[in-house]
DNA sequence: GATGAATGAGGATTCATTCAT
DNA sequence: CATGAATGAATCCTCATTCAT
C-alpha cells in the first residue's frame, strides 16, 4: 500500500493507449519501479486524510465486488461504502476503471512480490520440489485473491487489453525465467521462454477451475501433484 | 440449426435457476438429445417464417458481436440488423440473455459435433498422432468461433455459471473419455477422467491465448506440437 | 414543420465536424433542400405518434428556454414538459445539442423563407423603400424569435461554430445578393457581396440591441429609418 | 491594476441584483472613480501579497480561458494555475463569476483608457481621418482581447445583463460623444447620442466578425476603410 | 402476429463551494 | 491566513423491456 499514491493515476481516455504500463522486466532484481503517471489529472494525495480516503475507496470497491458482484460496484455505491462522497472518489480516480485497475495492480504486485521472493529462495532446489512449492504458493495466492485476479479481468472488458500486463506471471516473468535457466540441466526444451508461457497458461487456468469448481474432485495435494507433474514432464521429457 | 426451436427458452428471471440445460453425457452414443424445459419457452416457431426470423436474429447478434463488439449488441440493434422489430425479437427470445445463450449453444454443439466425429475416426490411431490431429481441429474451431466461444463467456458474467455446460469439452467429454480409454495401453495415469479435465483446461486456454495474442511467437504447427507434447507427456510418463 | 423528420439527425460526436450542413445557395430559387442526415443513429419517426412526440419535445424545449432560461432546459426537464420520458427524447435526438439545433434550424428556415419571399416581391421596387420594408420584416421576425435566433446561439458555445450556417442571413444570402444586383444602378460599391456582409452585421446587431434594450429610445419607425439610412448611405454614397 | 481591490466584490447570490457597477459617465473628465458597494466585499487585500494573489488568479483565469477555453476554467483549475489553493481563491473572490467579472472589467477599463486617450488627441482632426484612426485602434484592442471582450460575455449568460455596463463603448461613451460634438459641423444627424449608439453597434460587431471569421476577405485596411465609410456616410449624408 | 414508440431507473461524471486542519 | 480534502446535487445519456396500435 505504500505505493498507492504512485498508482493512482489517470488512464488517459478510457483505454485508448494500447501499450499499458509495461511490466518491470529487469533481469536481476526485478523490483518494479513506480510506473510513470500518464498525465494524471487527479491530485495525488498529500495529506494523511487523503491517503486514507483513497485506501478506503479501494477497500470498498473490493468488498463490494467480492460480496455483491462486480455489477453492483457502481461509483456511487463504492463511495457510499467507503463512507465518502462520489466527488471524493473522482478526486483520486479519474474514472471507474481506474479504481479497478488500481485494485488489480495492488493485488498483483503484492502477489508477484511473494512469488518472486519464494522463487529466489528455491533457486538451488531441484526442479520438481521447487516447482511443487511454487505451485502451492500460487494456488494459495489465487485462492485468496480469486475475485481480484480472475473475475475482475473478465468483468471489465476494457481491462482485458491490460490483462497481460496485469497478470501475476507477467510481473514474475523474468524471475521465472531465471529459475528455469538455473535448472537448465534438468530441462530438455530449448526455448525456455516459450515453454514458460505455455506452462503458465496451463497452470493458472487449471488453478482457476480448481478453485471455482474443482471439477476433478482431487484434493489440493493431489491437484498440485498433477499440475506439477504436467509441468515437469513437459519440461524434462 | 434444426434444433434451434428446442433451444429457445426462457431462463426465468435472469439467471436465477442455477442449473442450465445439462450437457448430454451418455457414455457411448452421446448424440445430444435436446432436453429443453418446455415450461418457459416463449414460442414454438413451427412455421417456416418463425424459424427464419429466430435464425436471422441469432445471425444478427453474432455479426454485431464480432464486428462491433459485444457492448454494441443491444436488443434494438440486433433486431434492426436482423430486419425485424424489437417486438418480434421478444416474440422469439424471452430476454437478451436467451439470445446469447442460444448463439453459444448453437456454435458449441456444432463444434462439438465436428470434434466427436473426428475423434471417432481416430479411435484406432496411436495416441500421439491422433491427439495432434484433434488439437489441430480444435485450434481451427476456436479460431473460427473465437468471439462466440471465448469472448462472450467473458462479456456475459451471468452466463459464466453456464460456462461449464456450454463449453465444447463438456459436449465432447464422453467421447474424449472413450478415446482415452481406447488408448489406455499407452497411458500411465489411472484416473482418466481427471487427467482429461486437466488436459482440456491446459489445452484450451493455451489455444485461447495463442489465437488472441500468440505471445509465444510459435508457428501454428510448432504450437500444436508443443501442446500435444504437453498432453502426451502428461498422460504417458 | 413538414421537414421535421429530415431535420432530426445525429450531429456526429458533439460538434467535431467543422463543416456544418452547408447553407443552400442555389442562385435562382434557393429553396433549401433537405439536409443530408449524417449517420443518424436515431430512427426517424415513422408513425404519427412519433412525429407528434418529436414536435412536442421541440416545443417543450422552446418553451423552457423562453420562460425559464436556457440553463433550465435539461434533457429531463424537456422530456417532462413534453410529457414523455427522457428515453423518448433520445429516440429522436442523439443528444441535447441536436434539440437546440433542430429548434434553431426550424426557426431560421421559416424566417428565411419569409424574407426571401418578401425580397422577391420587392425586386422591382427602388432600393430605399424596398430595404426599408425588409428591415421592418426582419425586425418583426427577430422580435418574434428573439430567444431562438439570438440568445440560444450565445448560450450554446458548441453551436457557435454553426452560427454562420444557422443565421438567417446565410439562408437568404443569395437572394439578398440578387436583390442588390437588381439595384446595381443605384449602388456605388463594387463588391456587392462584401457590402452585403457588412450591412447584414450592422443591421442585425443593431436590431438585436434594439429589441432587448432599445438604448436609443427611438420608436420602431425611427429606428428602422435610421438603420435603412445607414445601409443606403453606405451602398450609394 | 491599482484599482483591482476596489473591483473585487460580492455579487450577492449569483446575479440577482440587476444593476451592476454602473459605468462612470461624467461628460468631461471621465476618469472612472470606482464606485464599489462596500457591502459584500469579501476582503480588502491591503497587503502586498494579497493583491499579488488576486492578480495571479485573474491572470490564471485569463490564460486558461484563452488557451484552454472557457469551460476548462473551473475554480479549481484557476487556483491551480495561479499556484494557490481553491480556498485562497474564495478568499479573494466570493464566487466564480466575480473572477470573470473582475477580468472583464480589468480589460475593459484598460481598453477604454486607451481609446479615450487617443480620442482626446484626435479631437481637432477632421472627422473622417480621426474616425479611421479610432477604428484602427479599436480593431487592435478587440483583436488583442478577443476572448475576454467577446467570448466571455457569450459564455457567461449571467454576465450578459452586465454586458452593457462592461462594454468598452460604455466606458468611452461620453468621450465619444464629446468627439462627435466637436465635429458637429460636419455632421447632419441631429441626435448625436443615438447616432453614436447605432454606429457603435454596427462597428463593433462587424469587427467581431472580422476578427473571428473575416467572411469578407478584405484586408485589414480595406475593412477599416469600409467601416469608417459606413460611419461617416451615416453621420454626414 | 408484427411493429416501433415509449419507458425510466440507473450509471458515470462534474464542479462550485465549504470547512476542518 | 492558507490549504486541499470533501461535498453532492445535478447533468447527460443508455438500454432491456413493454404494450398500444
Amino acid at each position: 500500500m505504500a505505493r498507492l499514491a504512485e498508482r493512482i493515476q489517470k488512464s488517459g481516455s478510457p483505454m485508448t493507449s494500447r501499450i499499458p504500463t509495461p511490466p518491470g522486466a529487469a533481469p536481476k532484481g526485478d523490483a518494479r519501479t513506480a510506473e510513470v503517471s500518464d498525465i494524471d489529472r487527479r491530485k495525488s494525495p498529500k495529506q494523511q486524510r487523503a491517503v486514507i480516503t483513497a485506501e478506503a475507496l479501494l477497500q470498498a470497491a473490493e468488498q463490494i465486488i467480492v460480496r455483491e458482484g462486480f455489477k453492483n460496484a457502481t461509483t456511487n455505491r463504492i463511495a457510499e461504502v467507503a463512507g465518502v462522497s462520489v466527488g471524493s472518489l473522482y478526486q483520486y480516480f479519474p474514472n471507474k476503471q481506474a479504481i479497478v485497475r488500481a485494485l488489480v495492480e495492488e493485488t498483483v504486485s503484492r502477489a508477484a512480490a511473494r512469488v518472486r521472493e519464494n522463487l529466489r529462495n528455491l533457486m538451488d532446489e531441484p526442479l520438481e520440489p521447487a516447482l511443487r512449492r511454487i505451485m502451492g504458493l500460487l494456488l494459495e495466492i489465487y485462492r485468496e485473491n480469486h475475485f481480484i485476479l480472475f473475475r475482475i479481468l473478465d468483468d471489465v472488458p476494457e481491462l482485458r487489453q491490460y490483462t497481460k500486463s496485469l497478470a501475476v506471471e507477467t510481473y514474475t516473468h523474468s524471475t521465472n525465467l531465471a529459475f528455469l535457466e538455473q535448472h537448465h540441466a534438468e530441462i530438455r526444451v530449448t526455448d525456455l521462454r516459450t515453454a514458460l508461457l505455455l506452462i503458465e497458461r496451463a497452470t493458472i487456468h487449471n488453478m482457476q477451475y480448481f478453485i471455482t469448481d474443482n471439477p476433478t474432485n482431487l484434493t489440493e495435494d493431489q491437484f498440485l501433484d498433477e499440475i506439477t507433474r504436467m509441468a515437469v514432464n513437459y519440461l524434462t521429457k
